[in-house]
DNA sequence: CCCAAAAACCGAAACGTTTCGGATAATTGT
DNA sequence: ACAATTATCCGAAACGTTTCGGTTTTTGGG
């Protein structure tokens, strides 16, 4: 049916290694390389990867595990990866393991069965354990988001730290002192670097850490509504408010306006990702802004990197988040 | 390196084809069935499926091209798609076209070499053009969301007049009349769907169609902001307004808000799709709500079967949309 | 113009499966 | 117990590439 090198090279009058070579870079006679061009016209050869992929031993393909693709933070990040390795002709497999260990353990499986050439993996098993099936293959993994202290590849940071920092940093210039935190789960890696850039922020001020003027979610938006109404009962006397992911800020949000209780008047608010929201909420949000396309973008170059040169040694990278200036942020002082 | 069929089955002690059968549910004699699966654990062998996907041309792999993954509407949908997929062991390969045409092209062109065994789109393109390269291949395609007349394929679609019907119903027997409705561009089908069950259900009800009270956005939220202005203030006496998709149900918000026009009060309010920010936003939003889970959930059935067993008819399946109750429509009427 | 060196070419063997057709072993009926 | 039948088994050929050695052609210096 379908066209083969062997086709082509009868057709153009030269033996199939010349062919191969001459799709693998190799020098060739301008004749013979005229004749082999006008064949594949003629003939609409195209060369079958799968084939390639069984005699070389890769596929052009890359698998991508996420916690959760419904979740913008994921999508813009697998948006912009995708993009990049489809232009260096890879193929980006995406495996959902909705936040389940035993899931995401699962999907390495399912995509070292697949023979991808690498895998770049938002981790949600902290000690990456998972990973261990598949970096025995001597094939790369690039991870994302969340540090894998006991894993040796290449990462892709936020600097989550400094990001509170800049948050806490607006908040304490308009003269906050009482600062509220609506956190995440205590084993959600980037969720304590956030709860230490909060108390790095406070202490460099010179304020007190006040325990109970932190919260601990589940990141989820109903359960972060739920916690909103104890803990603002809690501490009537906040004046300010920093939500720590697109969950908590939508959920805190959602009981503020329940309860009528205006920003920035009554409680300033600084929430976490997810522009859309930020911008259609009244008043516009000031919020945290993480570099989702970037990290897309770096950890397909990554890999794309490891793919061609073996070498070079594992980098980390830690990306910068930038504070988006809305107008949920009233001044205290002056 | 790895251990091969070959070893496999001189290890076993019997010949290369019996282990083939073995793997593809033949007829084995216990004593050699017993003797292949001892030497299946001890070393550990697994079949490589580049390889049998050389001999048998198939990939057990399926693209999906959708106009953008950044829109939680496909993310939903890819989400449940690729979880049921994946259970019968087809990898998903996602391409992001932008909302490009020439990009979706691209796209299928990309998918062909692949060589994937099945597409799934959400087409960008109204023609369907694109997909014929694809088809040409006698592989299955899968439409999902927007009708392709043109092509002879599986569909799997939401009724969408249907699904505004029941939201200018609810509003109409609320005793609303003016009812503002915030669609899309000319050109996107579903768009245009939606328009015409607007008309349909006020033609039904006897009231007249007011073209002044209908606006068409670029399907943006920045861009359905910008429209609210001068929309609203051309029929300041809407009672109701129905957005028509998640970015027009933002914009929209976002410009009352801005302008303090309390919902429901001052303005009925019924949003689409994304519960999220419906649940958020106060009032709670009233909305008409996609069954995403489910488009994804059967495209991937259809594909499955058309994978396994090629006859049988092309389906065009319609699934319905409902309406999530809440708090932003107000009784005119009583 | 000739010869050696370099460049380009070639067929065949591999990559790890499935499948084909013939060979062998098990089963049945008499 | 034996022939006829049926159920398994087997090696080899195929799938469409790349790569390995060896052969042929081209090039360039004398």
């Amino acid at each position: 049916m379908a066209v083969t090198m062997k086709d082509l090279a009868k057709y153009a009058g030269v033996g199939v290694a010349t062919v191969s070579s001459y799709f693998n870079g190799g020098r060739l006679r301008p004749a013979n390389r005229e004749k082999i061009e006008r064949a594949i016209r003629e003939l609409h050869f195209e060369v079958n990867e799968v084939a390639r992929g069984l005699r070389v031993d890769h596929t052009k393909t890359v698998g991508v595990i996420i916690p959760e693709l419904d979740n913008q933070f994921c999508a813009q990040i697998i948006t912009s990866m995708e993009d990049e390795l489809r232009q260096y002709g890879y193929a980006t497999i995406v495996c959902d393991c909705r936040t389940r260990p035993e899931r995401e353990r699962e999907a390495v499986d399912f995509l070292r069965r697949k023979r991808v050439d690498g895998i770049i993996n938002m981790p949600v098993d902290g000690t990456g354990g998972h990973l261990k099936v598949f970096t025995d293959t001597e094939r790369p993994v690039v991870v994302i988001d969340r540090e894998l202290p006991e894993i040796e590849c290449d990462q892709i940071l936020v600097d989550n730290q400094s990001a509170v920092r800049k948050a806490i940093g607006l908040l304490l210039e308009n003269g906050h002192k009482d600062i509220g935190l609506l956190g995440g789960p205590e084993n959600v890696a980037t969720a304590r670097e956030r709860l230490l850039g909060y108390r790095g922020a406070l202490e460099e001020a010179g304020l007190p850490f006040r325990p109970e003027l932190t919260e601990h979610t589940d990141y989820t938006i109903s359960g972060s509504r739920e916690k909103m109404e104890a803990f603002y009962a809690r501490v009537p006397d906040m004046t300010a408010l920093l939500a720590l992911n697109y969950e908590t800020t939508a959920g805190a949000l959602m009981y503020l306006n329940e309860k009528g209780i205006r920003i920035p008047e009554q409680l300033s608010f600084i929430g976490f990702d997810n522009r859309d929201f930020a911008q259609a909420a009244r008043p516009r949000l000031t919020i945290v802004e993480q570099p989702t396309s970037e990290i897309g973008l770096q950890a397909a170059r990554r890999m794309l990197a490891r793919l061609s040169r073996k070498e070079e040694a594992f980098r980390i990278i830690k990306l910068q988040a930038r504070l988006l200036m809305g107008g949920s942020v009233r001044a205290l002082n002056e």
